[in-house]
DNA sequence: TCATTTAATGAACAATCATTCAATAAATGA
DNA sequence: TCATTTATTGAATGATTGTTCATTAAATGA
C-alpha cells in the first residue's frame, strides 16, 4: 500500500480516502480493467459484419489489449482474482460471471456461424470455451515467457487451429 | 509453516530439519508432484500403440491426475510456481523447462501422426501448444468452478476439438 | 479576514508469520 | 549404565505490512 500510494503521488492515508482497504483497491482496479477489456473486444467484434471476421477481430482484440496492458495482465495472470484465496467470494463470483458472460458472447458468434451454415451444428457452448482456452493459453505462455514472439502475430495460428476444428468439412476460408 | 508442521505431525522446528525454508518446501513439493504427473502421463501414452489412442491416453492421464490430486492442483492453479513473484528464478526456470519438455513430448506424438499421414504436415510445435492450452484451460475452469461436470467426461470433447483441427480433410476417426 | 469544513499527512499501531535456538528428549554404543 | 551424539520442541524474535487517527494544510464562503 505504501508503494502504491507513493506511485500515485499520495500519502498512505490519502489512499484510504479513495479505497476502503487493499482488497477494495484491488477489486476496483480489476473490475475496471476487465470491463474495459470486454468492452474493447465487443466493440472490435461489432465493427465487423462477417462472422469469420468477427471471430478474427475477437482474437486480435484480446491480444491487442494484453499487449497494451502488459503490466496489468502480467499481474493479473500472476494472481488471478478469481483464484486469490484472500479475495472476497463476492469478487470471485463477479469475475467468474464476467468470464461466463464473455463465453456467452463468443457462443453467440458461434451460433451465428451455425445458422449461416459455416460451422458444425454441434456444441456451440463447448466451442466457445475451446476458443477462450486457446486464447488464454497463448496469452499466459507469452506473458510467462514459455512462448516466444508477439501475440498479435499469433492471431492467424489461433484462428486456424480453432476454425478448422469447427468448420464444416469441405468449407474453405 | 506452523499449519504444515501440525498437519505433518511435527513441531515447526523439525520441519526446518527437512527443508531449508518455506520456499524450499514449496519447490520440493511442486517438483516432486509435477515429475510424478509427467511420469504418469508418459506411462499412459507409452502403453498405447496407436497414435490417436496415445493422444487420447495423454488427455485422459492429465485429467485423471487432476482428479486424483485435486488439492495440489487447486493450490498450484491458485499460485502457479512459474508465476509466483516470491519464488526463486531457479524454480521458475525449472518449471518452464519441465513444461517445455512436455510440449516437446506432445510434439513428438504429433510428428508421429504426421509421418503416418494422419495429421496435416504443418506446424507440429504449434499444435502441441494448442493441445496443452485446451487441456490446461478446461482443467483451470473446472477447478475454479467456471465449468461444470467431471474432467474425465470431457476427454472426448477435447480430443474432438483438437483432432478435427489437425486431421487431414477426409480422414475419419 | 476569519471561522468552518474538507482534504492530506505519515508516524504509530497491531497483526501476521517465517525463522531461530536454547532446552529437552531420544537414540546410540562402549 | 552412562556419556555422547542426534533428533525434537515451541516460545521468542524480527521483519513485514495493512490500517488508523491525531495533526496539519487547504479550501470554502460569509
Amino acid at each position: 500500500m505504501a508503494e502504491i500510494a507513493q506511485g500515485a503521488g499520495f500519502a498512505i492515508g490519502t489512499l484510504y480516502q479513495f479505497f476502503h482497504g487493499k482488497e477494495d483497491l484491488y477489486v476496483s482496479m480489476v473490475i475496471e480493467k476487465l470491463q474495459r477489456m470486454y468492452q474493447e473486444i465487443r466493440d472490435a467484434v461489432q465493427a465487423r459484419e462477417d462472422t469469420l471476421q468477427k471471430i478474427e477481430a475477437l482474437v486480435k482484440a484480446y491480444f491487442l489489449f494484453v499487449e497494451n496492458n502488459a503490466g496489468f495482465c502480467t499481474f493479473f495472470v500472476r494472481s488471478d482474482g478469481a483464484t486469490l484465496p484472500d479475495v472476497s467470494n463476492a469478487l470471485k463470483e463477479q469475475l467468474i460471471n464476467a468470464y461466463l458472460g464473455q463465453i456467452q458472447f463468443i457462443e453467440g458468434l458461434v451460433s451465428k456461424g451455425i445458422k449461416e451454415g459455416i460451422f458444425k451444428a454441434d456444441k456451440s457452448r463447448d466451442y466457445a470455451y475451446a476458443l477462450s482456452w486457446i486464447i488464454r493459453g497463448i496469452i499466459y505462455d507469452c506473458l510467462v515467457g514459455a512462448h516466444q514472439g508477439s501475440l498479435t502475430d499469433k492471431t492467424g495460428l489461433v484462428i486456424d487451429i480453432f476454425l478448422r476444428g469447427i468448420l464444416k468439412e469441405g468449407y474453405r476460408l
